[in-house]
DNA sequence: AACTATTGATAAAA
DNA sequence: TTTTTATCAATAGTT
């Protein structure tokens, strides 16, 4: 429902993963409190966002909800053994532990470190996968630089016209002879003809290497690097 | 979303109460499942039907989710009970949930997913970390293509060896006119000089793509693929 | 936060 | 219960 399908999978974006959230959030909230008055249902919704915050719904309290809860389930199973909660805490903990260590392997393995007793295949992959990431992220920097560009340069387009101006004005004075000699111009670089060459300035860009995927464009007279 | 609009109120017919409790509870059960997994959410939900029956779901476990919910009102009330040992696991699991996050994050971005709100400096510095990876990954995959070449290079030499000597043997039979001619020649490749050039046979690589970084030595009579 | 084109959920009927 | 179908509701993408 919305202007097109989506698959139901972790959204990448987080800024659209927070929208959802919301919207969501909101609905499930609404049929959750439809559902509790139209059957006659006690509903408890618990819900921590990504962020960890709490977002809560019962139709008569948690605490009911989740007592209730908890009688049912030891109806259902018998006895549910005190030692448990300890037990269950540490389970919990060895499993999460498991699931980082497997993560932290397979984080070096990515990273190039701890590759003995791979396999030519298993290597192959390791590289395609990389590669596969090198090539989004490469697609999203060009993006941004270009960006960067466009912006530099409407920028640049602005403040010549400014100093076109100025100039003007210079000559106007200088023609009545009201000029003062020894002022310096405010924009120390001439007028030269707008020929809308794209004017390639990198910021925020390191110096040490420059393999961005863009044709490098024709310098104009303005260079803000030595 | 029906046939006609209803009011939100107490179904009063029981069985058209039941039949909406049915597609109701699904349909909620359905969205608790897509929050969790669209936004990256921990969704408990408890419903208990108007004859007491019990329907559950959690993203994670409802064991997890109550616990978790007792913890945050807990916090919330700032009330620290100083259950020691307890307290040490609860706390233990919150510090590797959160690094879990952390590095599962990481992973993400690392095969660039979740690319938004990057800077270039950022992009640039992950380019840079998995091209050093790549770099790590493919000498070593290198250095094992070619040890498997050399391997395969002294089996050549060997099953070469014996066949000069099976010709020979052969030979010196037909000199003797004892050989039968129908018989099939048990390696169909005739004895050439040994040049001492390296064999390049790929093994255990997928034929897919075939960029090793070494050069392609020219091939002998030998070859295994059409 | 508001707007809509679309998809999704479901009320009523079978 | 489940299926079908006509409608209403939720929401994905956009502004």
């Amino acid at each position: 429902m919305g202007r097109g399908k989506i698959l139901i999978r972790r959204i990448d974006n987080s800024t659209s993963r927070q929208v959802t959230f919301s919207k969501r959030r909101n609905g499930i909230f609404k049929k959750a409190r439809e559902l509790a008055i139209l059957c006659d249902a006690e509903v408890g919704l618990v819900i921590f966002s990504s962020t960890g915050r709490l977002y809560e719904y019962a139709s008569t309290s948690m605490k009911s909800v989740i007592d209730r809860y908890g009688r049912a389930k030891e109806e259902e199973q018998l006895v549910a053994n005190p030692n448990t909660e300890l037990k269950f805490w540490q389970r919990e903990a060895a499993s999460l532990r498991q699931q980082l260590h497997n993560l932290q392997e397979n984080h070096r393995q990515l990273m190039g470190q701890d590759l003995s007793g791979r396999g030519v295949k298993e290597l192959q992959n390791l590289e395609n996968r990389l590669e596969m990431s090198l090539r989004c992220i490469r697609t999203k920097k060009g993006s941004l630089i270009q960006q960067d560009n466009m912006e530099l340069y409407k920028k640049v387009n602005l403040i010549r016209q400014e100093n076109v101006e100025l100039y003007k004005k210079l000559y106007e004075k200088e023609a009545t002879g009201e000029v003062n000699r020894d002022s310096t111009t405010p924009y120390n670089f001439a007028v030269v003809e707008n020929d809308n060459t794209p004017i390639h300035l990198e910021l925020n860009t390191p110096p040490q290497e420059n393999n961005v995927e863009q044709p490098s464009p024709p310098k104009l007279g303005l260079q803000l690097s030595p």
